[in-house]
DNA sequence: AAACCATTCAACCGCCGAACG
DNA sequence: ACGTTCGGCGGTTGAATGGTT
């Protein structure tokens, strides 16, 4: 258990500490935050510091009720990724994960889980949802794709040409944020069946060499302020080697 | 007006992986 | 290789607030 030294305080910050870590951080910046404390001069842990920072007094924190289209992205990518609320949060921008989090808990939840509920009773095994749980944070310098750049490379133009065999040409992308989204499930399950007839892999390894592919790349970027954007772009850069 | 219940959300806790000595 | 420290994450808690009786 990581030690809190005694007598530090906790519970709801007030406007002092507030401003003492604001002004700590605007002249030393973010991160260090085992020195934050010290430096404030907050009888607060760092772990106290950092999450009252991030939740609340970082900049373009965006506060009150949630959009339509927010509330929309975030069931879409809970679905694909299941509670990791720092990926999710970090596609709405302004959004924090405990903001999201919070959010889904209250909100989205008791919304859903009936849903979900009927649709197993209605539904077979097949259409069930996988949320994909990645390995996050770091590559594993074990990924076949980082092994051997050759065998990726032929796998991806196996890949390619298996595509063009199997789909009609995707519809192009419309602008409304919301089909970019559905174009992208369309596409893990087009890369699903492709990838199943290359290997004859079951689906349990299908998952986890997505995973590991795509969300690896995404956990990647997720540190201060991710971009979203570059995670997809980067996932299709590889596929376009 | 008071008591009770439900909801919300800020903050804490425990765990994990990376980095470092 | 191992132990320690740090940053970061998701799950959970409990105080504050709002609604109902």
């Amino acid at each position: 258990m990581e030690g809190v030294p005694l007598g530090v305080r906790k519970g709801a910050w007030t406007e002092e500490e507030d401003n003492l870590l604001k002004k700590c951080i605007e002249t030393n910046g973010e991160g260090k935050w085992h020195q934050v404390p010290f430096k404030a001069g907050l009888n607060r842990c760092r772990k106290s510091c950092r999450l009252r920072w991030l939740n609340y007094l970082r900049p373009n924190i965006k506060r009150g009720s949630f959009g339509v289209d927010e509330v929309d992205l975030i069931v879409r990518l809970h679905k694909l990724l299941g509670n990791r609320w720092s990926l999710i949060a970090g596609r709405l921008p302004g959004r924090t994960a405990n903001d999201v989090k919070n959010y889904w808990n209250t909100h989205l939840q008791k919304k859903l889980i009936p849903q979900i509920e009927v649709v197993k009773v209605k539904t077979p095994r097949m259409m069930e949802t996988k949320a994909i749980r990645p390995r996050p944070r770091t590559f594993s310098k074990n990924l076949i794709w980082l092994k051997s750049k050759t065998t990726a490379i032929a796998n991806i133009e196996t890949r390619n040409n298996l595509f063009k065999q199997l789909s009609p040409p995707l519809s192009p992308p419309r602008d409304d944020g919301i089909s970019w989204w559905e174009n992208m499930f369309v596409d893990l399950e087009i890369n699903k069946e492709i990838t199943l007839s290359i290997d004859g892999s079951n689906e349990e390894k299908w998952h986890e060499k997505e995973t590991q592919g795509i969300l690896a790349i995404g956990d990647s970027s997720v540190q201060g302020e991710s971009d979203w954007n570059d995670i997809f772009i980067d996932k299709m850069d590889l596929w376009d080697l």
